[in-house]
DNA sequence: ATCAGTATTGTAAGTGCTTACAAATAAATG
DNA sequence: CATTTATTTGTAAGCACTTACAATACTGAT
């Protein structure tokens, strides 16, 4: 059996309550007495147990973070930044994994909620689902804890929303690639999450106001696996001779897209940024990895998450917090488009 | 106040002894009771407090995940593959990120240990400290339930261990290179963990038993970021100024540092693979993203997470099973080495 | 030494759940 | 229909802590 507290009050000749205080550091306690505790936990290397006093305090000090995959690029960044911050305000982290499917979001946040955490992150934009019935999930959580969402828009009481603009990010690259020549822009996302929907948005508005035409020929929406390079490439490939557009042209909603497109260009002896100029969305690790290197609109990933942790902890504390914030995406020019 | 069992067994007219049999779904519960439950649950959006529910139980099916840095791309994946694999055998998993600071370490196991999981992994070899005393901490952990180590060598009872052999990966892709041509191999890597001396000596291993020197002037240690790519190439070529070394190959204990060689080459005009051949180790996302594509170690994460986490179910379930458990890696040749 | 006042400790009642055991109810048997 | 047996439910004692409140031990001043 595992040593309990009563193990230590035996041992160091006191009450419980006496080395509960100790614990938690709260209350006075003489000084030899205090040591005689201490002594006795170091002895049995006594580890106070989690469930039991959680039980007494009902909360922990932790937070749930949700994310769909750790192991993608731009979200285990995400993770990496709140965990840290958390932290070092005295705030410990679950994680919880859910993939894209709407259970196990469910399933998650359940486990979350059970474990009583004293807050609930959702990290990126692809726990908003389509049916808006089907982020009541969410809203039975908000009604308990509050909800800080990254790179989402709910608007909801007790839901923080920590984003960045995508649609102007996409339409300063689209402006951008207009600036330098380009006339017939592709398009190349993957998935209906909010925020690429935001992102195309920003593409189609920029088109417009420039006086270029939005042709859905120039929208390519690639199915599979993102980190699949080749399959990029080879889904350009027939994309481009199926529908055959020209452009000048590719711009991604995010940088393993526009690695693809690399593939895609080498693959055809097309040249960038001479023959075809790529932007890619993140400005991840990669995009500094390609030759030449990519140019890529950044999402300020580590200050959207420093902010969300700062908003959270002052809710936490009970200050009253904006419910929405909002930064705008930088465009980093590097290589792969026309100076 | 939240809603507990007791809220509930008073809607539906049971006693908690009941609703708890309905919860667990272990004993017997008539289907109309049951009903009267499930929908007093419903209607008050009960979640039990697991807290409460560890307690009783003294163990909720969770496993302690602890490592370095969920950002790096090669922990991100392994996490993920763990994580995975566990929550499909009805395990739950908290990640701890500790850093590489010792206290760090001791603090993340303190609390997870306080949580009382069922077990703890230690993801990636920075967890091995080099002097031994330092390691007292996974020993104590050990003592109390079983740990399991990625990539780490450890001799403790109810340690488990799974890990890729670098050595003998790191030797074959130094035979490659001397195959192909190399006769000067320089010697790139960042930091001295376990995995990282393991390579190190694969790599000298094999260069003295193909005849060759090994000369500390071959050897370089980038003290810096790893993410920071022109700081490699910038470290690199101080380095080979100083040192004034001639090479004709680069072989390197990570992808992104063979990324950062990539940057040098660029740089001083030599071509890659014709001029200097490289390889990289971890074969990464970003191994398929430079031109041309790197030449890697793939040291079968997948197959590791995969065995690790079948290992531990089996533990935890009773059996017996084997305290090492060793892959070896593959070399995956791309276009960074010639034919 | 006595007493008020304060610092330190102990007692005991929660905290929300599980589960052994007892009690009650239902089903099956002769 | 009375018994026996099986099924379903309830009672109450944990589980390992926290903390309000009561008790005790000190402190210095009289």
């Amino acid at each position: 059996m595992k040593t309990t507290i009563y193990d230590i009050s035996e041992k160091a000749g006191v009450s419980i309550a006496t080395v509960s205080r100790v614990l938690n550091g709260s209350s006075k306690v003489k000084p030899k007495t205090k040591q005689k505790v201490l002594d006795a936990i170091q002895e049995f290397g006594y580890t106070p147990n989690a469930f039991a006093r959680g039980l007494g305090l009902n909360s922990m000090n932790t937070i749930g973070l949700m994310c769909a995959d750790s192991s993608d690029l731009y979200l285990a960044k995400a993770i990496y930044y709140i965990e840290q911050n958390l932290r070092q305000n005295g705030y410990n982290s679950i994680l919880c994994c859910t993939g894209y499917d709407l259970e196990r979001k469910k399933s998650a946040m359940d486990l979350l909620m059970s474990k009583r955490v004293d807050s609930i992150v959702m990290i990126g934009s692809s726990f908003l689902e389509a049916s808006d019935a089907d982020n009541d999930y969410i809203r039975h959580a908000a009604d308990q804890v509050p909800v800080m969402l990254l790179n989402a828009d709910f608007d909801y009481p007790n839901v923080y929303c920590t984003l960045c603009d995508d649609a102007k990010g996409m339409a300063n690259a689209t402006n951008y690639l207009i600036q330098t020549g380009a006339k017939d822009i592709l398009y190349l996302y993957n998935s209906n999450t909010y925020s690429n929907m935001k992102k195309l948005t920003g593409h189609q508005t920029a088109l417009l106001q420039a006086g270029l035409k939005v042709r859905d020929t120039h929208h390519a929406k690639y199915p599979g696996q993102r980190e699949d390079l080749e399959a990029i490439a080879l889904f350009l490939e027939q994309f481009v001779e199926e529908k055959s557009v020209t452009f000048d042209a590719i711009l991604t909603s995010d940088d393993t897209l526009a690695i693809g497109a690399f593939k895609y260009c080498k693959r055809k002896g097309l040249r960038v940024p001479e023959d075809i100029s790529i932007i890619g969305y993140n400005n991840s690790l990669i995009a500094r990895c390609s030759e030449p290197e990519l140019t890529s609109v950044d999402s300020r990933l580590e200050t959207l998450c420093n902010q969300l942790s700062k908003t959270l902890i002052h809710v936490l504390e009970g200050d009253e917090m904006p419910q929405k914030t909002i930064f705008s995406g930088d465009l980093i020019k590097r290589q792969s488009t026309k100076a």
